[in-house]
DNA sequence: GATGAAGATGTAAAGCATTACATCAGGGAG
DNA sequence: CTCCCTGATGTAATGCTTTACATCTTCATC
């Protein structure tokens, strides 16, 4: 490829010249800017992206970290996010961590090769290696968390009011009638979890159900939701009703209850959280938690771009609306 | 962030020596080597990745495009590919076109920029300001397109044959005795279409159904399946089953046929395409052809760091083997 | 003891773009 | 006519790392 050298030979101008006609083209002379550009065309000359991030210290790029792409939650936030840092002209570099904390601490690093100007963070780990960024910056260290929030990383964050949703979801199966209810749950070591815990208790308090609910872990697949509800399902006592952490859990949950001929929602009603793009077209259509999902993905990365952009970080994390929406995997207790 | 230099003055040597004992260990005598060590751990040094870029003339990053990431199929492509690369100590840049051709040629654009050492491109258009590039170096382009392939961009690429497995899909509901078939179709600029649709007519003339065949046109999303399926069935001589070229299609033929009052499949046989991770848990279980997602996404990366290594790029792209997996969404004619 | 080879480390150029500062020309004001 | 200011452009330093080549030890060999 060409150099901004070879240009500016051809155009007969200096290199500071050709700069100047590519960054800021109205201080450059119409004719010259014209000649530039005709060099620019002829040469194919395209601008040299570690150069110029060598000399701005910038590069442009965020890294987003996600659990995992495939997951239909987070290639949405991931979506909200690419597409928000797109508009703002940064690219997003994607950090697939599969949970593994080892992965999370390689793409961490990247962040302290400068191969990235700031880092999105989705899960519940914040990589040590970043601990003395933190501890330097605080909240105005290139760093965002999104969804598992946890005020303890003393980093910028977005997410929902996780407690606040679990509660309603519970509310809504009390309302039903329902008083022995299973939650599917996350793994405890998610912040994400203990928040969402600590509204379904708040709920089975207030309905006097405490008795009655049966709370087991997975790990937000469907084959950990299917497992996990064919355990509820066979227990004494069952559930008539399962809340379950995500909407891949709940589509485990339906597939158990299809095996064990429990028909839904007369013999168990689910409830999910997420509402991803499928969970309307399942049948029954389920009920959910919606988050939102491209939103915490726009959101994270603005709140990012304006803590690189110098402005003073909110010192709160930002909460998102979610919405719980009643379809047919809910009804009344037998 | 402390330089290469401040390593080297503290560890009391010259700069070539602490980056040999960073990129070449076994070169430099074991104490100079403990030193440099400890230099580098007191001032946290991490080398910059836009020098060690500029310098080398490599990035190890790879950009690939996508239509839509939230997709499940490309997600799954993705992840494939983001694990290969990342196996291969390389990172993936994410392009999020939505089928918009200018950010497609934005993305694009970052491979001339050197931002990306190569591409992989998901879809069927190949964006003209590579065609240099491919003219120049043919199937040596850092260029790899994967799912979508034509022979006519001349560059490597991986698929599963697109013909066949759509020839099988077909011939699966001819030998259940449907002679009316829809055929939900993707947009025809696309060379996969054609290849399917080929396949398609194969399978018709074989079964003598040519004249029961209708082929409409969706854009992939579960919304145009809806409306496709929709139309279908409300037309004069609707047809027994309809193969829709996306499990995201089929689910949103799924749900015309529910609300229609349609069962399936003793009122409407469906076949997907893909096997998303939910084909298997929809109600009912779908009829699919599975296609190798994040194998394609590996071996897509693999061709490309090939090529990028400087070994023969292989002379016929490479086609991976797909599965027709039949499930309970489709059935006997009536 | 001289010669040469091998091994360890240093010197400095190269990779490419940006931008502070310097320079130069032209126009307006006194 | 001279001085100064403004606007356009050039000069050169800067950002940081890698690596070819140079240098210097040290040890083995004849």
């Amino acid at each position: 490829m060409s150099t901004i050298k070879a240009v500016a030979a051809r155009a007969g101008v200096s290199t500071a010249t050709v700069s100047r006609a590519l960054s800021n083209p109205e201080i450059v002379q119409p004719e010259t800017r014209a000649r530039v550009q005709e060099a620019i065309e002829a040469l194919h000359y395209a601008p040299n992206h570690a150069a110029k991030s060598l000399r701005m210290l910038r590069t442009s790029k965020i890294m987003v970290m996600v659990p995992d792409v495939s997951n239909p939650f987070f290639s949405e936030v991931l979506r909200g996010a690419e597409e928000a840092a797109q508009a703002a002209g940064h690219s997003v570099l994607l950090g697939d961590t599969r949970g593994d904390e080892s992965r999370e601490a390689q793409y961490a690093e990247m962040l302290l090769r400068k191969e990235a100007d700031g880092l999105i963070f989705l899960g519940h780990r914040m990589p040590p290696s970043l601990a003395r960024v933190v501890a330097a910056r605080g909240a105005q260290a290139p760093l965002v968390n999104a969804c598992d929030f946890s005020a303890e990383h003393g980093v910028a964050g977005v997410h929902i009011d996780n407690a606040r949703a679990a509660a309603e979801a519970m509310g809504l199966l009390y309302s039903m009638g329902h008083c022995r209810v299973g939650v599917i749950a996350g793994p405890l070591e998610s912040h994400l979890t203990r928040e969402r815990l600590a509204g379904v208790r708040r709920a089975a308090v207030a309905a006097g159900a405490e008795r009655g609910l049966a709370v087991v872990h997975a790990d937000y697949t469907i084959e950990s939701g299917l497992q996990e509800t064919t355990r509820l399902l066979a227990a004494a006592g069952r559930p008539s009703a399962v809340f379950c952490f995500s909407d891949e859990i709940a589509v485990g949950a339906l597939s158990a209850c299809r095996a064990r001929g429990v028909a839904c929602p007369a013999g168990l009603s689910i409830v999910g959280f997420d509402d991803v793009r499928y969970a309307r077209f399942l049948d029954p259509p389920l009920t959910t938690v919606r988050q939102p999902m491209a939103e915490i993905g726009r959101t994270a990365v603005k709140l990012l771009l304006d803590i690189l952009a110098g402005e003073p970080a909110p010192a709160e994390p930002v909460t998102l609306a979610h919405e719980l929406v009643v379809r047919a995997s809910t009804g009344p207790a037998a």
